[in-house]
DNA sequence: CATAATTATTAGGCTCGTCTAAAAATATAT
DNA sequence: ATATATTTTTAGACGAGCCTAATAATTATG
């Protein structure tokens, strides 16, 4: 279960590296030029790199053709993914961080080795399923459930349903929900919808009733 | 206030070797050897990164000749000491790491860079003075005001105290106190002094009073 | 005080992660 | 399908940190 190498502090961001580009992209696949980009080093860096991953086994890599992770260097990258973003959520909850800011100091915080101290900073925080921006927080074990995220838009006139994320995470969006106080775990009930722009009426917890707009809404994720 | 070139970890854990051996050893100089041993380095290792630091303004710095750390050195040792302990209250407060598991974990904390996540760690921790092992938390703009840091040997008969701290962080003697459960913050009133052979009785919350040695006594650190 | 022992510095080399410039392979377009 | 454009890889170099071995300076000793 524990991997035998310790993988340094650049390892580890180009496996999460590529295993954000292939999540984004759909492929499992990814190319030299995508990650240069994605992690703001030149395509030959990148190369030296791959022919180092390919050594450890954690991605499968023939030069000039493809580039994908192998087991374990996915297993590897959600490990990572996880403990940024168990530190996000402490650094929103525990230390009163804004959803724009927690990104950048958990960039640091997800290297720190130690598998107990994650262990325990999870259960501190009440065992999280979603980070501030609404990202599913795998599990020890590498498994990433993630549940069953809609928009706001997908939900019923009458059911209610709690927030866990956003798709757009501009500063004006989130600067709107503050304002409105909406925030991860916030219930949300759907009063009604006019089908005339998609705009929907929804009722907030010690709030009377606020209309939202579709471009609202389809960027509202949450759960039922 | 706020230093222009950001340093490398390397270059932080330099600073703090020294700032810690001139510390322990009394004078505000130390050795090219002393610093090769505290980091399990070469000492031509150091002379390297001495020079480096000397060119940073960081340490004064004559070859053959004395190490000293600068105002700003000094300054920025202090401030990774303070990150260092902050993390250390974290790890054992909130996590409930043992007072022996937390350093290890601090060594690599200590090195994130944010100013504003100190800043809410301490709020978040209630500002406290001392870390796990009674090592006093600078302030923010690098006072580290001593207290009265006394050992349990120097209290007066029918005073009380408060544990803040060890000597000997050896793992029989913290063991030893877990097993009467004393720990940071435990009350103790000195009962009686018995000149013989300096062991003291003490009295703890709810438990009969116990005897103890002088070695125990002079390797508790407590504030009146 | 001159020599021996210790300590510090230099010289040269290694790995990691990065770069630029040039070459090779692949993909695109006419 | 051949020429052109793009992408990827190689070649060679550099700074940061580290090493070993050799040299120089300082300190201790007879």
């Amino acid at each position: 279960m524990k991997s035998a190498t310790l993988l340094s502090f650049t390892e580890e961001n180009y496996l999460k590296a590529i295993y954000s580009l292939t999540q984004k992209h759909g492929s499992p696949e990814t190319s030299t030029s995508h990650i240069a980009e994605q992690l703001s080093t030149k395509p030959s860096t990148v190369t030296d790199m791959l022919r180092k991953l390919a050594d450890k086994k954690l991605i499968a890599y023939e030069k000039y053709r493809k580039i994908e992770l192998t087991k374990s260097g996915k297993q590897l990258a959600i490990l990572v993914i996880r403990k940024h973003r168990l530190w996000e959520v402490f650094l929103h909850e525990k230390l009163q961080f804004g959803w724009d800011e927690v990104h950048e100091i958990a960039e640091q915080l997800e290297h720190i080795q130690s598998e107990e101290l994650i262990t325990r900073l999870e259960r501190f925080l009440g065992f999280p399923k979603f980070d501030p921006h609404g990202d599913p927080i795998p599990s020890a074990n590498g498994e990433l459930h993630a549940g069953q995220r809609i928009t706001l838009s997908d939900v019923q006139i009458n059911k209610s349903c709690e927030v866990v994320g956003v798709n757009d995470s501009s500063a004006v969006f989130l600067k709107y929900l503050q304002q409105v106080d909406i925030g991860i775990g916030t219930k949300i009930k759907v009063l009604e919808k006019i089908s005339f722009d998609g705009s929907m009426a929804i009722s907030l917890p010690r709030k009377v009733s606020i209309s939202v707009s579709k471009k609202f809404a389809d960027n509202l994720m949450v759960i039922l």
